[in-house]
DNA sequence: AATAAAAACGTTCAAATCGTTCATTTAACC
DNA sequence: GGTTAAATGAACGATTTGAACGTTTTTATT
């Protein structure tokens, strides 16, 4: 995906003029860099930002890199789980981003996107799974569509804030499900954090040396499936026990959480949803309002701000 | 470290062209030496220093790819492989990017690439994990940002032919290694197929009715870890079987795959590289030499007409 | 050491972008 | 409805950029 672009496709992009996308950089309204020449590169994640806060649709989407999406009308989120659904299950990869990235730029805040459209529709595709109607290769398949989706996601949110908090997680042991340690990453990072999924299968002890060896400022753990509930327990006192230690929050949730499992383990926060989990990480770091700042002067150009 | 660089080098890390590197040194931007020929040699330090001036956030496809890019087809390749290791044991996504993405836009082939390039960069980890140099989630870690940055890849190569044969594939049971099958998901992508990775842990039942249901051309089977022969060859077996009814070819390969176990499997092809695959593959089916259009989007794609 | 391929040289030129000005449209208020 | 303030789009010469070219230097191989 592209990550820079000059005015001109930025115009062509929102369907204004060229004069208009200068003006704008200049108010602040897009975050803008110079060549050495002067040449204004603006960052597509600003953009798609702004398109966002504005809850306006581009006029040119491949310009930005985005599929077609689809019209106005039918951007409702009640509507979109089931429209996720069928997409994935007939592994129809665009409509599955057109969607997703219709309701992440008509404004729809990311938790809700994902508990409320994504998380639904691969539910009812696990339903589909255990009642036969779907092959174990097809919900496989769905997964790694998923997985390709949340990432390009994760690409248009802005980067991390520069001193942000850090954060990371996945799934223990025995517990192979990558999609909503992935959810959780964007959730954080659309807050400002430095998230990182580790992915599934990580080890209790690796968890504890990573915390050990990275210091963040949270962990997270999912909890999609597990094997045996002695080892679980185990491998989260051992973790809660070094994270306590050195300060630092951790995060359990997922469907696997039964509540007399909940009662035997430890924990900062047990969120049932990454509504829950922004709020939570929202209490320790959010991003500072991302106004536009600089009212700068003409010909100093952008030559402002000194960290 | 490397602290003179190449016009060129300089000119792909930061994502403009040559010519404006030079003129950019000629006009004192960077501090440059030159060679008793002529040419120039532009410090390491003043482009980060640079970099650090002028950019904000993290800039095009390709930020700052200190590592000294390929000039050689080949040889270039075998001194990456060790940046792209370091880079992963750092976790320095960026720099793995650049140095991946500047070898495919350098033209290095596909398979050659991943062969030799991103391939022994995790078998090195690999080893570092079994010395107990290198923590499990490192490994990880490294795992997650090279399937992102195949992701990208993916995405930058041409969609598969409309009436291109199509693949899949992926790892059986107990399995967990994803890697591998996204690589040759990528080098049959390269050849023109609609080439889908199903992921890793795929039951050998499954993978039989996704031959009978979708009836691809060619399915893969990465190899990179057995934990029961039997189970292995027994789900090999039935797996070629309703390949060899169905007219599908089946392709094996991996480091897990030794001769004793070779011996016990049938298969159409057994490919100890990506190279192996894409030849196999392109005695199957391979893309019709390309029309009047792209060769290749080079460097900065924002340039794109409107048809 | 000789040779061939790949890079970098300096230059030119068309296209893109710069900053600015000005007429027009949009919106808001009385 | 009429007036005013703000935002927009178009236009201008000056500057910057990217691509092309033939020539020279560098690098790798024989």
């Amino acid at each position: 995906m592209i990550n820079q672009l000059p005015p001109k496709q930025v115009a062509r992009a929102l369907g204004v003029s060229e004069a208009s996308v200068k003006r704008w950089c200049d108010k602040g309204v897009f975050e803008t860099a110079r060549t050495v020449g002067g040449h204004r590169r603006v960052s597509t994640s600003s953009v798609l930002a702004y398109l966002r806060a504005e809850r306006k649709s581009p006029a040119l989407p491949q310009v930005l890199g985005l599929p077609e999406l689809p019209t106005r009308r039918d951007s409702g989120l009640e509507s979109a789980a089931p429209k996720l659904q069928s997409a994935l299950e007939s592994a129809d990869e665009e409509s599955f981003r057109a969607t997703v990235f219709g309701l992440f730029l008509a404004g729809v805040p990311l938790p809700n996107l994902l508990d409320d459209g994504v998380a639904p529709a691969y539910e009812e595709i696990g339903r589909g799974w255990e009642e036969g109607r779907v092959e174990v290769y097809q919900e496989r398949r769905t997964c790694e569509i998923g997985t390709r989706i949340l990432q390009e996601l994760r690409s248009a949110l802005p980067p991390p804030d520069r001193d942000g908090p850090s954060a990371f997680g996945g799934t223990l042991s025995s517990d192979p499900y990558t999609l909503a340690s992935t959810m959780a990453e964007l959730t954080l990072r659309e807050l400002g954090w430095s998230a990182d999924s580790f992915g599934p299968n990580l080890p209790g002890d690796s968890f504890s040396s990573a915390i050990e060896r990275e210091r963040p400022r949270l962990v997270w753990i999912c909890v999609s499936h597990v094997e045996s509930e002695t080892a679980f327990v185990e491998s989260c006192g051992q973790i809660f026990e070094t994270a306590e230690r050195n300060g630092v929050a951790v995060v359990v949730g997922g469907p696997a959480l039964s509540s007399p499992l909940t009662s035997q383990i430890r924990f900062s926060a047990c969120c049932g949803s990454m509504r829950q989990l922004s709020d939570f990480a929202r209490a320790l770091y959010a991003r500072p309002p991302a106004g536009p700042q600089n009212r700068s002067v003409h010909s100093s150009g952008c030559r402002d701000r000194e960290p």
